[in-house]
DNA sequence: CTGGGGAGGGGGCCC
DNA sequence: GGGGCCCCCTCCCCA
């Protein structure tokens, strides 16, 4: 299940988890019949309508009080049977011959990464015939195919309520009761904490791509802790909002969702010199003083006149003669901090002392990460 | 020639 | 969006 939510929408997991648990509570009973080919297939109304736009759109047409049976006549039992399971293990067995159908099932259903996942597990098919394999498991870990196509290309912008909601055609499913399924659809943010789609799309992409990098959240240069360990020593600092994919933690929700933006990999603010993409505009803002050579910080003792502020606090200390970061392996202190740390590395990181020190100038700033 | 350090530059990302 | 801190990379100088 925890694969699984990494695709669904940040607002909506806590809702999501929310209704599984009250429903656990109740007696783990399934609240909704889908009816395929005369075979009925049990689930959980709030588990289809977080992965399916299809049904989203369906529950939130019906009251609670309304039919609880949905017959679907676009669908084939045994892959409909597949798409459940996928939604509640986020694992996906199809047979080569079955993927055309489960992607325009997956189309029709609106479930955007599982048409995703089907174009992913078509191109390793191909890829195993080619190379003559035998043929391996078919079960694809969701995470691992997204991840896998971070890897091989950049992210591109993938409207997944958009295409959801395009992929149901006039006439390509229909209901034992009649629906219009062309209105309300993500337009009340209350009723069950389904939010508007316009404003969470990019939140909803880059939860559906995951984590691009496991190791970026670690400080460089630091010996690699255990995740757990790393944690709960940030947790219990006064940081209840944990990142989910990294040890990081934060005092207040707006940061984490800042925090979360960097594993999308999404990077919407690009340059238009050079092409070069970052996450937020003001990143990209001080990234065109390369191309214009703007200067803005100006040495108040010199001529000299820097693109970046901490770069100008670096140079003023040469002025001022100060030496605040000492080594504490040896008598040497520098003016960067980047300058310790790499005089530390050369020259100390096989010692098992491993102490650097601040003067007391400095000592107020928790200047390097040293295990 | 090589290694260590000074200094400038650019990016990541927390607050 | 801005401020600020930290990191790494690179060029250069010098012992």
């Amino acid at each position: 299940m925890s694969d699984l939510l990494r695709y669904i929408d940040y607002d909506h997991k806590a809702t999501f988890l929310k209704m599984l648990n009250q429903q656990r509570m109740e007696g783990e009973h399934c609240d909704v019949v889908v009816v395929v080919e005369n075979i009925e297939f049990r689930a959980h109304r709030c588990v289809l309508a977080a992965c399916s736009n299809y049904f989203k759109k369906l529950f939130k047409k019906q009251s609670d009080e309304d039919n609880s049976i949905v017959e679907l006549d676009f669908i084939r039992s045994d892959i409909f049977e597949e798409v459940l399971n996928y939604m509640y293990t986020a694992r996906l067995a199809v047979r080569k011959k079955d993927i055309n159908m489960m992607m325009s099932s997956g189309q029709i259903l609106g479930i955007n990464f599982l048409d995703n996942l089907c174009t992913q597990k078509r191109e390793l098919t191909n890829m195993k015939t080619r190379e003559n394999q035998a043929p391996g498991d078919h079960g694809m870990r969701a995470q691992d195919a997204i991840l896998k196509e971070l890897a091989m290309e950049e992210v591109r912008k993938n409207s997944f309520y958009d295409q959801g909601m395009d992929g149901m055609g006039p006439g390509g499913s229909h209901v034992s009761q009649p629906h219009n399924y062309s209105t309300n659809m993500g337009k009340d943010p209350h009723s069950h904490g389904w939010g508007s789609s316009s404003s969470s799309d990019m939140k909803l992409e880059y939860l559906l791509y995951g984590h691009r990098d496991h190791g970026s959240c670690q400080a460089p240069g630091t010996k690699p802790m255990d995740h757990n360990a790393k944690k709960e020593r940030l947790l219990t600092a006064n940081r209840p909002y944990g990142c989910e994919h990294c040890p990081k933690a934060f005092t207040t929700a707006a940061h984490l969702k800042e925090h979360l933006k960097i594993h999308s990999g999404f990077k919407p603010h690009r340059c238009v010199v050079c092409g070069k993409a970052f996450i937020r505009g003001p990143d990209l803002k001080r990234h065109e003083r390369v191309h214009s050579n703007e200067r803005p910080f100006g040495c108040q003792m010199c001529e000299k006149a820097f693109k970046h502020k901490s770069h100008l606090k670096d140079h003023e200390r040469q002025h001022r003669g100060e030496r605040p970061f000492n080594c504490g392996s040896c008598d040497k202190a520098f003016i960067k901090a980047s300058d310790l740390k790499r005089h530390w590395n050369t020259m100390h990181s096989g010692n098992p002392r491993r102490q650097m020190s601040l003067s007391p100038a400095a000592s107020q700033q928790e200047i390097i990460a040293c295990s």
